[in-house]
DNA sequence: CTGGCGGTC
DNA sequence: GACCGCCAG
């Protein structure tokens, strides 16, 4: 055969090994998807999950918490946001709903009505639409705490993209999050829903190389500053809220990441 | 994206 | 109370 033909030869292969290889991959990734619900207890709330202070951890498909009766939201929640969760796919927002694995009786959302303040998510629903069922299922009163609106819509707002931008960078983060529990707090609603004066937020990525981490803690205003003028050291938002964070992880590793404040490894 | 709210049944 | 559609930053 002559040169040219060999190498029509050649380049239609390739072009066909291409599209088998990208056909394979988007079948794997479909796959993980239909797995997410069963597996998410495996994978997003095992290895990573925090301590609970409270004693009522609950896991949803989607994300895990720990309920705080007292202050009638979760101290934390946590969940995995992979890469493949990214999504553009609109839902209808649904209504709030009392969750109701909370044995001790979560929050209602009458509580939230004319407060002066949103019902704010932890785990955001722009983090769940990969399906209706995971954007659904954030809407439950154990997901959200009294958020100032300016505050919710703006810079943490701009932190969860912030966050989203990061899972798609770094093919997915672990992310914790939730507002402070500690000193004294206004309360709102007949069950006395208490309205945090700090929100942190928790990520570590160990999907990308070494594994690094990064904390905010933000007051709970808005503001205008760069987000990286609000970040601290794991160690600083364990030392207000009593929770420990990555408890699994080996210690000479998590005493070292937990005490950095650095985001020289973070891309803002 | 983050949400509230008024009107209707 | 549930639902729809409109509103704002």
């Amino acid at each position: 055969m002559k040169r040219r033909t060999w190498f029509t030869i050649i380049a239609i292969a390739i072009i066909i090994g291409v599209y088998v290889y990208e056909y394979v991959l988007v079948e794997a990734e479909q796959a993980e998807i239909v797995l997410e619900g069963k597996e998410a207890k495996a994978n997003t709330n095992a290895f990573f999950l925090p301590t609970s202070t409270t004693n009522q951890i609950i896991h949803h498909n989607g994300y895990s918490l720990s309920y705080s009766e007292p202050h009638e939201q979760a101290e934390w929640v946590a969940y995995e946001l992979k890469k493949s969760h990214l999504s553009n796919t609109n839902h209808k927002r649904p209504y709030f709903e009392i969750d109701k694995a909370v044995k001790t009786g979560a929050a209602s959302w009458r509580n939230y009505k004319n407060s002066g303040y949103d019902r704010g998510h932890l785990c955001p629903a722009a983090d769940r639409r990969y399906t209706k069922a995971a954007h659904d299922e954030t809407f439950l009163t154990s997901n959200i705490s009294p958020q100032d609106h300016q505050f919710n819509a703006g810079i943490w707002n701009t932190l969860e993209q912030k966050v989203r931008y990061w899972a798609r960078k770094y093919n997915g983060v672990f992310v914790v999050t939730g507002g402070v529990l500690s000193g004294r707090m206004k309360t709102i609603g007949r069950e006395g829903v208490s309205v945090p004066n700090y929100f942190y937020k928790v990520l570590i990525d160990s999907n990308s190389g070494k594994t690094k981490m990064i904390a905010f803690l933000m007051p709970h205003k808005d503001s205008s500053k760069p987000l990286y003028e609000f970040v601290v050291s794991v160690d600083e938002v364990e030392a207000l809220t009593g929770i420990d964070f990555f408890p699994e992880l080996a210690d000479e590793l998590e005493n070292k990441l937990e005490a950095s404040r650095s985001y020289k490894d973070w891309s803002f």
